[in-house]
DNA sequence: CAAAAAATCATGGAAAAAGGGGAGTGAGAG
DNA sequence: CTCTCACTCCCCTTTTTCCATGATTTTTTG
C-alpha cells in the first residue's frame, strides 16, 4: 500500500519540486498539497494522509504551531518538517510538537525519500546535518522562565528597570535581578550583547 | 526563439519546482541549474543562458555577490533575484548590482512567465509584494557612515566606549558621539533598543 | 510533602551610558 | 570659496546599569 503524502508550504516552487520529486514513485501517493494552515486543516476533515510534509513558516500561522495542533487531532499522521535553514529553536520546537522528521529544503531526492520511508515506519528521520545542528546547538541551548522572557522583551523595547517594574508591577530591583540572571544565561557582558545574542537566537 | 534559461538555488527542491513549472513552455529553454556560485560561474564559461534565476542567499557566496560578478563578466546575461522573504535590504542590494528582477518563492506559474518574458525583453519585472515593500521601507532607510557601522558592530559585541575607544585608536569621547548619532538615528532610547532595531534591520 | 526552581525584594558602591552642551579639522560638492 | 558632512574631541550632570551579597516567598515537581 502507497504511503499517502500530503504537503503543506506557502512556497509554490518547493510544493511543484517534491511533487516532481516524488511522481514516479510507486511507494508514495500524492494526496494533495495546501499554500496555508487553514486549508491544510479543512482538507484534513475530508482526508487524512499517512505523512504531511509541513514548512516550519508560513503566512497565517507558524510550522510549530500546526504540527501541534494536527498531531492533538489526528495523532496518526506522521509529520515531517521542513525548512530553509537548520536551526535549533526551529526543529527543536517542532520535534517537541510530534514531528517525526525534519529535512532542509536542500534535500537530495533520495533523502527526501528516506525520510518518508522512515517515517512512515513509525521513526524518526534527521539528516546528518540536521541532528548536528541539534547537538552542537544542545549544549548552548538556554532556557528561559516564563518572567525573564517577560523582562527581556521590555528591556528590548528600551525600557529602563523602573520602568519595567512599573509594567509588571514589581519592584525595580527584581527587574535587576531577572536582568542579572538573563546576562549570566546568555553569557552576556552587557545589555547590548545579551540584546544582540538573544535577537539571533530568535528570542526576540 | 526560445529564452534560455538557468538557475542558481541551493535547495534541490526549488530547482525541480521550478523546472517543472517551466517545462511544458516553449518558450523556455532550460539550459541547466547549478547548487552553488562556483559551478554556476564554470558553467557560464561553456554556455550563455539569456536569464539566470538566482538565489540570494547560497552557500559559498551570497547571490547579490555572484550577481554583480556575471554582471561585469557577462552584461548581457539578463539576473532574477529569487528569496523566500522580500526584505528591503536584500532586494536593493540585489538590483544595486544589476538584477532585472527579483521574484518570490511563493510566486505562481503565472508570475514566474510575467517575469521571465519580461526581463528577457530587458525591461524590469517586480511583484506588486515585492515593490511594495521596497517603497515602505525606503523611507525608513537608514544610512550609516562607515565609523557609525564600526562602533555599532563593537558596541553589539558587548564593549564599552573606553574599550572601543583602545580599539579604534580614537578618543572614548568620540565614540560617546557615534553612539550618540546612532541613537538619533534608530530613533532608540538606549542600547537595548538601538541593538534590538539594528539587529531587525540586518546591520548587525 | 519535601526539594528544587522561580520569583520576589533590598543595600550600596563602581562603572557606564544618556543627555545636553560646544568646537575644531579635513575632504568634497557646488 | 563657502557649505556640508564625517570625524574628531571635551565638559558636566543625571540616570541607568553592573556587581556583590543576601534573604524571603511562591510555585512547581518528583
Amino acid at each position: 500500500m502507497a504511503t499517502k503524502v500530503f504537503i503543506v508550504d506557502d512556497h509554490y516552487m518547493v510544493i511543484e519540486g517534491i511533487r516532481s520529486l516524488l511522481q514516479n514513485k510507486r511507494a508514495i501517493e500524492w494526496t494533495g498539497h495546501a499554500t496555508n494552515a487553514a486549508s491544510c486543516l479543512s482538507f484534513l476533515q475530508h482526508q487524512l494522509p499517512d505523512i504531511i510534509l509541513m514548512d516550519i513558516s508560513m503566512p497565517d500561522k507558524s510550522g510549530i504551531d500546526l504540527c501541534k495542533e494536527v498531531k492533538e487531532k489526528y495523532p496518526s499522521i506522521f509529520i515531517i518538517g521542513l525548512s530553509t535553514f537548520n536551526q535549533q529553536s526551529f526543529i527543536q520546537k517542532m520535534m517537541e510538537n510530534g514531528a517525526s522528521g525534519y529535512v532542509l529544503k536542500n534535500a537530495t531526492q533520495e533523502e527526501l525519500m528516506e525520510a518518508i520511508e522512515l517515517v512512515a515506519k513509525g521513526k524518526t528521520y534527521l539528516s546528518d546535518e540536521v541532528s548536528k545542528v541539534l547537538r552542537k546547538q544542545d549544549d548552548t541551548h538556554i532556557v528561559l522562565t516564563r518572567r525573564e522572557k517577560e523582562v527581556l522583551g521590555l528591556i528590548a523595547e528600551g525600557m529602563t528597570n523602573n520602568e519595567i517594574g512599573g509594567k509588571l508591577f514589581i519592584s525595580p530591583s527584581t527587574v535587576d535581578t531577572h536582568r542579572k540572571n538573563l546576562l549570566a544565561k546568555f553569557e552576556a557582558k552587557n545589555t547590548a550583547s545579551l540584546i544582540r545574542i538573544a535577537a539571533q537566537m530568535q528570542f526576540i
